[in-house]
DNA sequence: AACGGAACTC
DNA sequence: GAGTTCCGTT
């Protein structure tokens, strides 16, 4: 049922997720959805994060990345939508432009003036109008939903993210807002794309195949369990459905492309 | 590394 | 429409 399409890897995106009122049954999850939801697990905090201003996040490890030659052109469509924009100078950090944004749908913003801090975070930036946002300790259970059918690791989330360094289990993190990663290693993008085998759809690819139900349940600690079955939203006509069979976007690609 | 055109897929 | 994939350019 469901709003909720399940796809793997225990990666639950609920229906607003999806495009929004312009793509009505569209059911493929926008990159900077999957982006954001990214940001909000500890987890991936070391491939991911928030750094920097307000709304300005790093993506530390491009090497993690199966494809960021890929996942940054698809970034870079986003700026003339004007829902992000890269950050000058610093390697590969990009910013949301929340102040503007789309986070209609996005349930995990608030855009209360709550001075909740963000857990890994943003500094509050008030900008004007708007807002301060914050990802609630706990979720709506009318947003999110929980897995329960926790089904093929890889289908969809699967390799952007090749592996959340450290430890997926405990990221101990400790300093997320630090100061600028860099360091980047500068890695041929043509190198990754010999791992990325995993087929799944969209940016489920962004996290490494391996990773457990039990870790990819945690993504989503804090969501009641129990919401999965029943439809959060009646989405405008979506149809319960299962990730999009295509290929994965990000991460297949020319593996047999070399010719 | 970052940008952006263009063809292409879904 | 929203990427995806290639690829030339800066």
């Amino acid at each position: 049922m469901t709003i909720i399409t399940l796809c793997v890897a225990g990666f639950a995106f609920p229906d607003w997720a999806y495009k929004p009122e312009s793509s009505p049954g569209s059911r493929q999850i926008q990159l900077w959805h999957f982006i954001l939801e990214l940001l909000r697990k500890e987890e991936y905090h070391d491939v991911i994060a928030w750094q920097g201003d307000y709304g300005e996040f790093v993506i530390k490890d491009p090497d993690e990345v199966m494809n960021y030659d890929k996942l940054s052109r698809a970034l870079r469509y986003y700026y003339n939508k004007r829902i992000l924009h890269k950050t000058k100078g610093k390697r590969f950090t990009y910013k949301f432009n929340f102040n503007k944004l789309v986070l209609v749908n996005y349930p995990f913003i608030d855009m209360e003036f709550s001075a909740v801090p963000l857990p890994f975070c943003a500094p509050p930036v008030p900008t004007g109008a708007s807002t301060h946002f914050r990802f609630p300790p706990s979720t709506p259970s009318e947003v999110l939903s929980p897995n329960e059918d926790l089904r093929s690791p890889g289908v969809m989330f699967s390799s952007v993210v090749r592996r959340a360094r450290g430890s997926v289990s405990d990221c101990s993190d400790g300093t997320s807002v630090n100061s600028e990663i860099e360091e980047g290693p500068a890695v041929p993008v043509e190198e990754r794309a010999a791992e990325r085998g995993v087929s799944g759809g969209g940016y489920r690819s962004i996290i490494h195949p391996r990773l457990s139900h039990e870790t990819l349940f945690r993504m989503y600690q804090g969501t009641p369990q129990h919401t999965l079955d029943q439809e959060v939203q009646p989405a405008t006509g979506s149809t319960p459905t299962l990730c999009p069979p295509s290929p994965c976007p990000l991460c297949l690609g020319r593996e047999e492309r070399v010719s």
